[in-house]
DNA sequence: GCCAACGTTGGC
DNA sequence: GCCAACGTTGGC
């Protein structure tokens, strides 16, 4: 079992927007960077947890925790031409973009900000987060910034 | 809106 | 395989 932190920005898909999803339910679609897809390809396994983060907005910062609830498998927005993420190089028949669906499980109690984690940057070495220049939508957080990252809330 | 820090692309 | 140009991310 292993655990997750994803971005979104919530202007285009919030914490919200999950809960209110049918089953709150929802693929996690339109990753087009390979080291985030290879999160998702190798590492990520059904029954996993994520922190929900919003990103590019006022206060960024994590506001809940969804679970992954499938695995890996191909993201078809990549072959329409009419989607925002679509990709003329990801071949159907060898795609190159994966997602996984992920299901509505709490908010947290409170917005727990991205300042808020940088104060505690002590407690949370090599946190992918809060890493200089970091940009990954997808990154692994280990068991032990899980936990303590929930003690803030 | 600015801009630093990246990742990707493509010419050579 | 190098690297400059370009596009994107995301905090501020």
């Amino acid at each position: 079992m292993n655990y997750w932190l994803i971005k979104s920005e919530p202007d285009a898909f919030s914490i919200d927007d999950l809960k209110n999803a049918p089953g709150k339910k929802d693929h996690w679609d339109g990753i087009r960077n390979y080291q985030a897809r290879n999160f998702m390809r190798d590492d990520m396994q059904k029954g996993d947890l994520a922190f929900f983060y919003h990103s590019s907005c006022a206060t960024p910062g994590i506001v809940g925790i969804c679970e992954i609830v499938s695995g890996a498998y191909p993201d078809h927005t990549a072959f329409d031409p009419s989607e925002k993420y679509f990709d003329p190089k990801s071949d159907p028949d060898n795609p190159r973009w994966l997602m996984v669906d992920v299901k509505y499980r709490r908010k947290t109690k409170r917005l727990i900000s991205l300042s808020e984690i940088k104060e505690n940057a002590g407690r949370l070495e090599d946190f992918a987060l809060i890493r200089r220049g970091n940009r990954l939508s997808i990154m692994p957080v280990s068991k032990k910034h899980w936990d303590f990252i929930l003690t803030l809330e």
